[in-house]
DNA sequence: GCCCTAGACTTCGTATACAACGTGTATGGA
DNA sequence: TCCATACACGTTGTATACGAAGTCTAGGGC
């Protein structure tokens, strides 16, 4: 693993993660000298960020970790609605819903509820939401997802999943989903993405 | 303009709009050398490249132009398709279909139709799919978007479009979007972009 | 004629140095 | 007390140097 990997790491699972960093300016060398490398590396790890969206690099100042504004966030939460209906009609139209998968995905979700373990139940959220993504066969379509949920994770995710009432409720919401899918049903499932993307927003909204 | 900016530029309008680079190695040195500037800046270009999947970087190798695959064009269209006709959907819907601009960019590219000013046809073309998609605001959309259509650009989209024949074929083809937006017919609309969309794709899997 | 091997060469990955630029602050004056 | 100005500091942007690692080629063995 070279030192630009260890700084993108770094700051993507660390720093990015982290609502306390939001609206603050990151100087190269702190972050060298948390990670244990040159500035070099660093740049470049800040460079891919910045092209991913994720940081804002001004120049003679910084990186920048821009708040995500309200309107932001609903464009983003717009857009991930887009691709998953489309991956939905698209994979039941094919017939290839991985039910199994993300049943399985869905308890061990379940199994891991509890407020101190945010992250890890964040992790499996995106798997589920990328099986069925991923059953589209389409890397391309994948990629750009992914991007999308990285920036929604940066704009204050974890904090939001942290509550026992929320991660239930996401379960509930997600196994609404999968139901559908089960039953070939593609309006039910259209509007159990719609109300599950809709409430994630709005709880993320109002913190 | 930085020495970054500078290369930056350079390889996505100079480099990466050339057929003729696919599948080849670009030494950081050789950039350097063409840009006028040291390794240093070139190198924070072509990492920022890379984020975007413009280029791929192979360790003690250099940039490697990967030439697109029909499968990975495929997704590409795929994609633009879903975004393209979620913007008409929504800009019908909402009224704020820009059907003047949207003419006036047709237009303009119908007056320098020419197979020697390609390039320049190109960029109207992106105008004209880039003003439905603008129409729905969201800045995400556009980002996303855009970043699709440059890969297809790289993918030597240029040089399908030095035909009069085909020159021709995508202004009939824009017309016909134009018309059914103009005309608030959504199914039509639907239909003529995927009808755009699959000529195009189907012209640069065949050459 | 083909394959394997060794060595030179190329290329990247990183550290470091320095210059340019902007910011923030302290100081002096009104 | 407020404001303007100048200076010191911090930060980025770029060049350069060096080490590590992989690649390509020439040569020898089979």
């Amino acid at each position: 693993m070279t030192g630009r990997d260890k700084a993108y790491e770094y700051l993507k699972t660390t720093v990015l993660t982290d609502p306390g960093v939001q609206g603050e300016f990151l100087s190269e060398q702190e972050i060298a000298d948390s990670v244990g490398v040159s500035r070099t590396p660093v740049r470049e790890a800040l460079l891919m960020l910045a092209a991913e969206g994720l940081v804002q690099l001004v120049p003679k100042r910084g990186a920048y970790i821009a708040p995500l504004t309200s309107k932001e966030l609903r464009e983003l939460v717009e857009l991930r609605g887009v691709l998953e209906r489309f991956a939905a009609e698209k994979a039941l139209a094919d017939g290839t819903v991985p039910v199994a998968e993300m049943r399985a995905a869905l308890e061990a979700q379940a199994r891991l509820a509890s407020p101190e373990r945010a992250k890890d139940f964040i992790d499996l959220d995106a798997q589920f939401h990328s099986l069925l993504i991923a059953s589209t066969g389409n890397a391309m379509l994948i990629r750009t997802y992914t991007g999308l949920r990285d920036r929604q994770i940066r704009a204050g995710l974890v904090a939001l999943f942290s509550t026992p009432r929320r991660q239930a409720a996401v379960l509930r919401e997600h196994q609404a989903i999968v139901d559908a899918l089960a039953a070939g049903d593609l309006p039910a499932t259209l509007a159990a993405i719609d109300d599950h993307l809709g409430t994630t927003l709005n709880l993320q909204l109002t913190n």
